[in-house]
This record gives C-alpha cells, structure tokens and sequence, in this order.
DNA sequence: GCCAACGTTGGC
DNA sequence: GCCAACGTTGGC
C-alpha cells in the first residue's frame, strides 16, 4: 500500500463534492501532465490512502483522505469532442490520458493549511513544498505520519 | 491580478 | 537534442 496526494480545485471539485457523490465515490480525472499520469498509470493501485489537497481556493491545504477503489483506466474525457479536455491526439484503443476512481475516507475538520505545512520541519522536503506544481505526487510513510499528526 | 516556477511545443 | 517562446499552475 502506497501513500499519494492528489491536488483539486475545490471550486470545480473539492472534498464536499466527493462527500456528497454516490456512494461517496468519484472519477479523479482531467490530469494532464505527464508525470502525473505516468504515477496514476503505473503506481498508483486499489487501496492506496491520498491525502486531498485544496489549491488555488481561499483554504489551501490538505483536507482529507481518500482511498483508491478502481486502478488506472482511460480517461473517458480525452475522447470527448465538447469536453475541455479533449485530446485530438488521443483515441480509443491508444489512450494518452488515465484516470481512477476514489472514495472519502475521511474530512478533516479544519483543512491543514499549506501555511502550516511549511512549518513542520519533519515535512521540509515533501514533494508538495518542494515541487508545488505536481497534481498528483508519492507521499512517504513518514510525511504522512507527520502529517496526520498535526490534526 | 501578478508573477515565479515550471511544463510543453516546435523550429532548427 | 537544444532551446526560445509560449502556456499553465498556483500561492499570494
């Protein structure tokens, strides 16, 4: 089992959304960045714990948790001529584009703010403070201790 | 809205 | 393969 963060913007998709889709589940989708698709593709799988992160919103920080419950599959929207995401370079049977599926575990009471997360020395060279821009990035066991334990 | 940091594109 | 130009992310 392995440990992720995942970024959103809570204004098109954040935790509250997650809580109140069916059966708490949702598509994790639009990524479109390489590296970021090459770790839900090859890394990411069923039964991962992601920390939810709120960006560019009035709360930036870490809000909750979900869980990983479908692995790696096409991202349906890079096939979508009216989608925003299309992708003309992408087709069914050679997809450029991936997507999972996951579920609230849990959200935090107060969001962990970024402002906060700077301070905690234990988390100096997290990738989130240390490459801001990556949409989903590997959390270590001991950055998500360290984490959880200013809840 | 600004802008630094970083990612992508495409000519050569 | 280099790198300039351009686009995007995301905190503030």
């Amino acid at each position: 089992m392995q440990y992720w963060l995942f970024k959103t913007e809570p204004d098109v998709f954040g935790i509250d959304d997650l809580a109140r889709a069916p059966d708490q589940t949702a598509r994790w989708d639009e990524i479109r960045n390489y590296q970021a698709r090459n770790s839900l593709r090859d890394d990411v799988r069923v039964g991962d714990q992601v920390f939810i992160y709120h960006s560019s919103c009035k709360q930036v920080g870490i809000a909750g948790v979900a869980e990983v419950v479908r692995a790696a599959y096409p991202d349906p929207s890079q096939f979508d001529p009216a989608h925003a995401q299309f992708d003309v370079r992408a087709a069914p049977g050679m997809p450029r584009w991936f997507c999972v599926d996951v579920r609230l575990r849990e959200r935090f009471t107060q969001v962990i703010p970024l402002r906060l997360l700077k301070t905690n020395p234990a988390l100096a060279d997290m990738t989130l403070l240390r490459q801001g821009r990556l949409s989903v990035q590997p959390v270590s066991a001991a950055h998500w201790q360290a984490v959880q334990d200013m809840r």
